[in-house]
DNA sequence: GTCGTTGCAAATTCTTTGCACCTGA
DNA sequence: TCAGGTGCAAAGAATTTGCAACGAC
């Protein structure tokens, strides 16, 4: 018997419904380390429970959006757009040009030029957006 | 009579053939002070040009973005790509939440980023892209 | 003449929608 | 009960592709 009951809360401070499948769609979202394309939760979610329509995960996605439950990017250049949780939590991501592999990193280089804009500019920065493209790790050695 | 010299210099130089077609979607990219949709790009073309078909302007802005002429983003989240023209420059832009204003910054602070990552987890950073949200000299005294 | 470029139509891919049925509150 | 959630099939929108004709070099 699985936990819910976190989720429950969740979902009933936004007003929407308690299903399996919501349940279901915030858990992956929460151990995914990295934005998902609606397909591939599709996928994971037809492994984890008995059966999901595609339709509704492409609504369910849009509601939670909508309640900033999740944030839907468009960031990656392949057409496809990416969902993952809100967690309000600072993180970039690095996008492999080659595989499409997103990593998830730690390190922010704004902190510091934060600082430097207030001084010399009085602009007061309140939140930011760094996408960084390259070559993996894997795409690198067959590169080579 | 239009002069086409630098678009065709620059044509020859990617290896790519000289068309009338291409000369005015440079033209068109270059003029743009903002990133075109397809969509757009493709109307101001057939207002410009005697006719174009969509899947030209497709492919030849596939074409152009592979040879870094054009830069191509899904920035925003409609589902469109846009692309701009690749004036080579590395500069970043603050964008003021509150007047809408746009100030562009020299600072970059990705560099020594791109050195951790190399050395860190074998990630070779080919791109980036920052957009920096906040509030301007003018709109921080108007908080006041 | 050759090979890249283009037009056209059809195909693909991602996403949305209409409608009937189902289900949680 | 009943409004919101879901499945299914079909529609829609953006983008890609196959192929024959065309045009730059």
């Amino acid at each position: 018997m699985e936990d819910n009951s976190k989720y429950k809360e969740v979902l009933k401070k936004e007003g929407v419904k308690s299903t399996r499948h919501r349940y279901a769609m915030l858990e992956l979202l929460e151990k995914s380390k990295s934005p998902l394309t609606v397909e591939e939760l599709f996928i994971l979610l037809k492994e984890k429970t008995s059966s999901i329509n595609l339709s509704t995960v492409y609504r369910t996605l849009e509601t939670f959006a909508s309640k900033n439950l999740v944030i839907k990017s468009n960031r990656v250049d392949d057409g496809k757009a990416r969902y993952e949780l809100n967690h309000h939590e600072h993180k970039h991501h690095l996008f492999c040009v080659s595989c499409h592999k997103l990593i998830a990193i730690e390190e922010c280089p704004i902190g510091e030029l934060q600082q430097i804009l207030k001084k010399k500019i009085d602009f007061d920065v309140t939140g930011h957006n760094l996408e960084i493209y390259g070559y993996c790790h894997n795409c690198r050695k067959m590169e080579r």
